[in-house]
DNA sequence: CGTTGAATAT
DNA sequence: GATATTCAAC
């Protein structure tokens, strides 16, 4: 079987509301269901050739996720050169984060400290990034959301809009995710062990195992001091 | 040129 | 094992 460029977007983005987002900004606004479809034109047909309006360009949502990567690019830009220190703006701050699991989440709510500070500019080395949990869903949100086929590092690291994260952190990530996919493909009717692990169960697992200082219940990349 | 991806290093 | 770095290939 070959590989075929499915132009799938699954977004369930405007109903589903399984996805982290910016609920302040959605508040008051009316509901996916409640908006004209992006298919269907403004202005009727016929109205519109009545007044000699050319018809509207034809909007998917592929374009709409175009321009808002584009709009979201533009902005982590200007805010990253306008401070050093980052602003607000990666995302899920405080009331949000639901998971699937709900409340098996094994969280407690302990923030790492041990001497993380902010890497100041004197040191070139940067710290080892850590994927949390948040880090990694984001990313594979993501992933799922282009297709394996276009889900490259640097299309990644900007849609996440992640503060500090890097195209190479991506990078990195990305090819043991896609060996994890692999692995997962292989056997995937398969069931000999009964460890069937879910990239996400995966991370979980670690964490309860990590009992310790770590927690780091953001969506900012998790670093760990490593100065040399 | 910049980006990607596999191998390799820490 | 997880993440970083390197480097041939595109």
């Amino acid at each position: 079987m070959g590989e075929e460029a499915p132009e799938e977007y699954d977004l369930d983005m405007l109903g589903g509301g399984e996805h982290e987002r910016v609920m302040e900004w959605e508040a008051g606004l009316p509901g996916g269901d409640e908006l004209t479809p992006l298919s269907q034109p403004l202005v009727p047909a016929g109205l519109a050739a009545a007044f000699r309006i050319p018809p509207e360009p034809g909007r998917t949502l592929l374009d709409v996720h175009r321009a808002s990567a584009a709009t979201v690019f533009r902005l982590r830009r200007a805010s990253s050169s306008s401070s050093s220190s980052f602003p607000a703006f990666a995302a899920s701050k405080g009331a949000d984060e639901a998971e699937s699991g709900g409340a098996g989440g094994g969280g407690g709510g302990a923030a790492s400290e041990g001497g993380n500070g902010n890497n100041n500019s004197s040191s070139s080395k940067r710290a080892r990034l850590v994927w949390t949990p948040q880090l990694h869903k984001r990313f594979v949100d993501v992933v799922a959301h282009l297709g394996m086929k276009n889900a490259v590092p640097k299309t990644i690291m900007q849609l996440m809009n992640v503060e500090g994260l890097t195209r190479e952190n991506v990078a990195s990530h990305l090819q043991k995710y896609r060996l994890y996919v692999k692995r997962m493909q292989g056997l995937s009717n398969e069931g000999p062990s009964p460890s069937d692990h879910t990239h996400l169960d995966v991370y979980k697992r670690q964490m309860h195992h990590h009992h310790h200082a770590y927690a780091a219940v953001s969506s900012y990349p998790h670093y760990h001091y490593a100065d040399k």
